[in-house]
DNA sequence: CAGTATCCTGTCCGATACTG
DNA sequence: CAGTATCGGACAGGATACTG
């Protein structure tokens, strides 16, 4: 965020944190995601100061996650509304929510994802699209990818000894 | 965080984003999710100030999901190892390292989950175990929970109007 | 209603120095 | 090597007041 050490890192968790790493941008993404669209309701949901919610709006609106649309000509009057880059989003939000109502919500959790066709409450599960299999820290591990620099690399190479490492 | 009010807040990614809501301690969670655990070696990785780092390694021991181990005992030297919570919190990286894989990355990954089995580089996808389908934003909404308060309640039953709402 | 402008405070974080 | 102690800067975020 403030500082620039996190944009030289060549990692794409670092890089997404320099957009959504503050904690007022996950939690006004997550209204937008659920359909919030206006200032004013943006604000009475999450209690947020003006000032600040304008900062982080149009930060979001800069990063590509919000779009800003008029909706109204005269007086001049927008919204905000999600991109597909936000929507995109969603599953790191829902995971997180599952997380949080795993740890943090006594017991039963406080919202919840349901099937709209089944009416059942949704069980997230995290997949290989190939294989259909569950991602396993085991089975699934980290490596370096196509676009990787000698940095990433040497970083795997010198750790691959420990095979014997909890995960990833 | 720093704000009591997101204490109050009633919502599962509110409460964990105090635990992880500063980006230091993610990008120190993903370390440890890769093996790593002494002092010296996430300061070398992250580039971190031992300062913040002794913090933030506090603070996750404290949140519950690194265990402090000592694995010397002359002279004493402690290790930080993840906790079942901070496994459990593994998802919500890799949904995330994927997501900026997809907009950070300028096109290849730069780092990339792999199926050791197959060898295969693995296409995350977030499913419902119940039915197996892939989350859709039509298909799969989010509804307050058993222990949801009248103050979520009355969030949605205001905004179930909104049937035409982009999602969730 | 949808912001902008200004002031102020807390604290995250880095830099540096020191310890067993 | 694994930290602790202290100092200082930058900025996120709140409170308040004001505008079209």
């Amino acid at each position: 965020m403030k500082n620039k050490s996190l944009v030289n890192m060549p990692c794409p968790v670092a890089r997404s944190l320099e957009h959504v790493g503050e904690w007022w941008n996950i939690l006004i993404l997550r209204e937008a995601l659920l359909g919030v669209s206006r200032f004013d309701d943006f604000q009475n949901h999450l209690g947020i100061a003006t000032s600040t919610l304008a900062k982080r709006l149009n930060a979001l609106v800069e990063s590509g996650l919000l779009a800003r649309r008029q909706y109204c000509e005269k007086p001049p009057r927008d919204e905000y509304v999600i991109t597909k880059k936000g929507l995109d989003f969603r599953p790191v939000l829902l995971t997180l929510m599952q997380w949080g109502n795993t740890y943090y919500a006594d017991g039963e959790p406080m919202i919840q994802l349901v099937d709209t066709e089944t009416k059942q409450a949704v069980d997230l599960m995290l997949v290989d699209r190939n294989t259909q299999v569950e991602i396993d820290p085991q089975r699934h591990q980290s490596q370096p990818g196509p676009a990787a620099d000698d940095m990433i690399k040497a970083r795997f190479e010198a750790s691959s000894a420990s095979a014997a490492m909890p995960q990833q």
